[in-house]
RNA sequence: AGGCCUGUAGCUCAAUUUGGAAGAGCACCGGACUCCAAAUCCGGCGGUUGGGGGUUCAAAUCCCUCCAGGCCUGCCA
């Protein structure tokens, strides 16, 4: 062994094909830092189970495709330990360990726990406030009912405020319903996630601004685990990876579950239809009217994979002197000819699966010499090496 | 182990009280309008009402049973 590199850890939950988003997000990022680093990227195939336990039938191939991606971008399993979390079982052992160490308060503190049953809980209050609406109605049609007839101005002020009213009772009703939405293991995620990355003894963490809290935990239970039975982990620093977010094509954030991605190596037949379906600056409604780019996806994704022009294509569309249908066909035209080594390379992998595996196969191993020998020392730190 | 609640379209839920043509919103697809897209307006797709049995002229609705999920109270260790 020569210098002593310093050790990444990152992951992914295997969704599937990824998109540009990540493409020009994280994995660019990782294929950078394998240079410098001692890179583990791992297929976090039980963390994904924490909410997708019920449907288990597509993981293999989703596993496949993502690492499809992962390989195309530039992801080398010569540089880099690609491997399969579920294939490592050393990590359920740390896990075990780790979640002696943990409150189970600390745990229901967990911001992303939170957001997540809150979200859930939005969804519902949306949905019942039309029938908040109904009930609000019949209460306000009852008291006018009989007697005397009002006038309706009259009548929607008092309907205005029945729905107040009961907005205010059913908000203030603020029990979580965590039995519906969070099992053990989701409520453990985070500890398992310490696991990942002190198994490996990483130093550097690269990850979102929302996984911070994340990465806090991991680093509480690297201290309190060094200072009960003794120096074992380096306490993990975190690298936020800031990049331009990539539009999705209807102006969101890109993501699978809004439906607007463009993948890694679309083909151009399904490429052509999203970009010519894209969101466009709505106040440019007629082809010679000034146009917004800055909010306009088309123009980002001039920027990304046209830039040489988009200075240009910025004043033109800001002068009114260019139409949408030709900016779309132009930066079509340059997607697609962007896609097309990813789709060879798609393709390749695509016919011959097995070969995945293989890559896989060989991470998996050096993985788990890593793994092992942590283990070892863990067991042995804790006096539980009989 | 006992008590209570829930299961209806891809999602969130109405219709169950009082048996009488299975519905809405969102999502998706198509059309109109747009240079395109969005917004808006039209239209369409979508169902073994968890499964099975029974009562009835007629069952999402009532009865029995099984399955699945949730809440509460216990039991064993």
């Amino acid at each position: 062994m020569g210098k002593e590199r310093k050790v990444i850890l990152s992951g992914n939950r295997p969704t599937g094909r990824l998109h540009i988003g990540h493409l020009f997000g994280v994995l660019g990022n990782w294929a950078q830092l394998q240079s410098e680093y001692d890179t583990y990227f791992e297929v976090a195939d039980w963390h994904a189970l924490t909410t997708r336990y019920q449907d288990t039938a597509s993981m293999k191939k989703d596993i496949e495709d993502m690492v499809i991606d992962w390989l195309s971008a530039g992801i080398s399993p010569e540089k880099s330990v690609i491997f399969v979390q579920s294939h490592i079982k050393e990590h359920a052992e740390l896990h075990i360990l780790f979640s002696m160490l943990v409150s189970l308060s600390r745990l229901l503190r967990n911001p992303t726990l939170k957001e997540y049953v809150a979200e859930k809980q939005t969804l519902k209050l949306k949905t019942e406030k039309k029938t908040l609406n109904k009930i609000a109605e019949n209460i306000t049609q009852k008291v006018f009912s009989e007697g005397e007839k009002r006038e309706e101005v009259l009548k929607g002020k008092i309907k205005e405020h029945v729905l107040s009213e009961l907005q205010g009772i059913f908000s203030q009703d603020t029990e979580i319903p965590y039995g519906e939405i969070v099992n053990y293991g989701f409520l453990g995620y985070p500890v398992l996630q310490a696991a990942d990355i002190l198994i490996y003894r990483a130093h550097v963490v690269p990850i979102g601004k929302d996984q911070l809290p994340h990465l806090e935990l991991t680093r509480e239970i690297a201290r309190r685990f060094n200072f009960l039975y003794g120096e074992v982990f380096p306490i993990p620093e975190p690298v936020l990876n800031e990049f331009a977010k990539v539009p999705g094509t209807d102006g969101r954030k890109m993501s699978k579950s809004y439906n607007n991605t463009i993948l890694i190596g679309e083909d151009t037949k399904d490429l052509k239809k999203k970009i010519m379906s894209a969101y466009t600056d709505p106040k440019k409604i007629k082809k010679n009217d000034p146009g917004h780019p800055d909010t306009c996806p088309i123009f980002h994704y001039h920027m990304i994979f046209n830039k040489e022009n988009s200075d240009m294509i910025k004043e033109e569309c800001i002068k009114g002197i260019r139409g949408c249908v030709q900016c779309k066909k132009e930066v079509f035209e340059k997607i697609d000819a962007f896609m097309e080594p990813y789709r060879e390379k798609r393709y390749e992998l695509e016919e011959k699966r097995e070969l995945i595996w293989d890559i896989i196969k060989e991470g998996d191993k050096k993985a788990r010499e890593k793994t092992k020998e942590t283990m070892e020392l863990v067991r042995e730190k804790m006096k539980i090496d009989y």
